[in-house]
DNA sequence: GTGCCAATTGTACTTTGGTACAAGGGTAGT
DNA sequence: ACTACCCTTGTACCAAAGTACAATTGGCAC
């Protein structure tokens, strides 16, 4: 009898995932939580679940931390990131993350039953038209950018939950209990991350980091 | 003979400005440039000029950096910040590292030429409906931004400029030598800052200023 | 003038941040 | 078995960041 967590502040939300959920599953235990700690206790508690399905926002999550404290605390759940964006850069992010899949909420309920299945059976989903259309380049002055989110992928899962939790503006220190490392541990991801990303302070590594995320709303312009 | 640079990458939009200028000034020399580049030399140059109308976005310039370089460096030349966005957070922004006025490009020349006058008698000018109109408190949930910006509105105006290049990741040689101030200086300002900003890294207000910026365009939204 | 405050700088000190080097354990592929 | 890579940790060291205290200058207001 699998366990599945729905986790998500909108109750019509849960109750949508859930259906979707009963048809994927065999006789599903469901456990919904509205808030992120709940999610914390649930597994804690259970262990491990077979599945949870994660709202990016959501009372005390806000973005990618969630899902990077849900994925270093209990690596042994799978996690599929529920949002209501699509971006593609969202989704590669949370598939870089450690997501297993991404589900746009506008997803059509049979899709969304097949995606869950696919999960259950190890494998991972994303929104098929961005899967594949995702490389179109800009023809503006990205370029840069790009270079640098080409950086960004060579980072390793845990440096890039490291990285995430730098953009939070925590201290090493932090990082090290939140990922329940050595400062030591941290340090050495922290070095190997300005390398790679070529810049030469945690703020720099942050301030670049951040901009990948904004730019899809920078084409509001300028000029 | 007065002496005004316009500073716009856009020909086009110099040559309306220089409109403007010739409307508002008595037989003005007006001086083009393209880039920050050329405003510096130019100002090198000249020593300082009676008004500097400068484009945010700029070769050489991303977003405020221009600004408060040309602050620093000339700060007996008055500066009015002409832009394509008038979002109320970037006027205040803007006005309080020491530009005399903002003018977006959607003001009709009628309204330019009187603010550049206005500006030219020791006033300061932003456009009217924003003046009063941006206190309008959001009912959503950015009450905790609104106390953060509070916080940086206590800050002296070279604190904003120190924090401002602080959001580009520099080092505190880096800002010293930008400001032309001793590290000591800096030093003493970030700490300033952190402690009016209440928090205990450059890297976290580096992160929280950032956000000031994007809210603009947050509400995007997720969900 | 007196007082307030921004700005500047210095000295001295503590804490973070970051690098370099070395090393053990785990996993996956050849 | 061997290689390669990730994750982990430690020690040691140097640079950057921040704090605390003290002092000078200059502008502005009362």
């Amino acid at each position: 009898m699998p366990q599945i967590i729905i986790a998500d502040d909108h109750p019509m939300v849960r109750g949508a995932l859930a259906l979707a959920v009963e048809s994927a599953f065999d006789q599903p235990e469901i456990l919904e939580c509205a808030h992120l700690a709940g999610v914390t206790q649930l597994l804690e508690s259970i262990g491990a679940a077979d599945l949870l399905l994660l709202d990016l926002r959501m009372p005390g999550v806000d973005g990618f931390e969630g899902l990077v404290r849900i994925r270093s605390q209990f690596p042994a759940t799978p996690v599929v990131v529920i949002s209501a964006l699509e971006d593609p850069r969202l989704v590669r992010e949370a598939l870089a993350l450690g997501a297993m899949g991404f589900i746009p909420k506008s997803t059509p309920r049979a899709e969304i039953v097949a995606a869950l299945s696919l999960v259950a059976a190890g494998g991972t989903y994303r929104p098929d038209d961005l899967a594949l259309a995702e490389p179109a380049p800009d023809p503006k002055g990205q370029a840069a950018d790009d270079d640098f989110l080409q950086r960004v992928l060579t980072l390793t899962p845990q440096q890039r939950r490291v990285l995430q939790l730098l953009g939070t503006g925590k201290l090493n220190k932090e990082i090290a209990y939140d990922l329940d490392i050595a400062e030591t541990t941290v340090k050495a991801h922290v070095s190997s991350i300005l390398h790679k990303l070529r810049v030469y302070s945690r703020t720099q590594a942050v301030v670049m980091a951040g901009r990948l995320h904004l730019d899809s709303f920078a084409d509001v312009a300028e000029g």
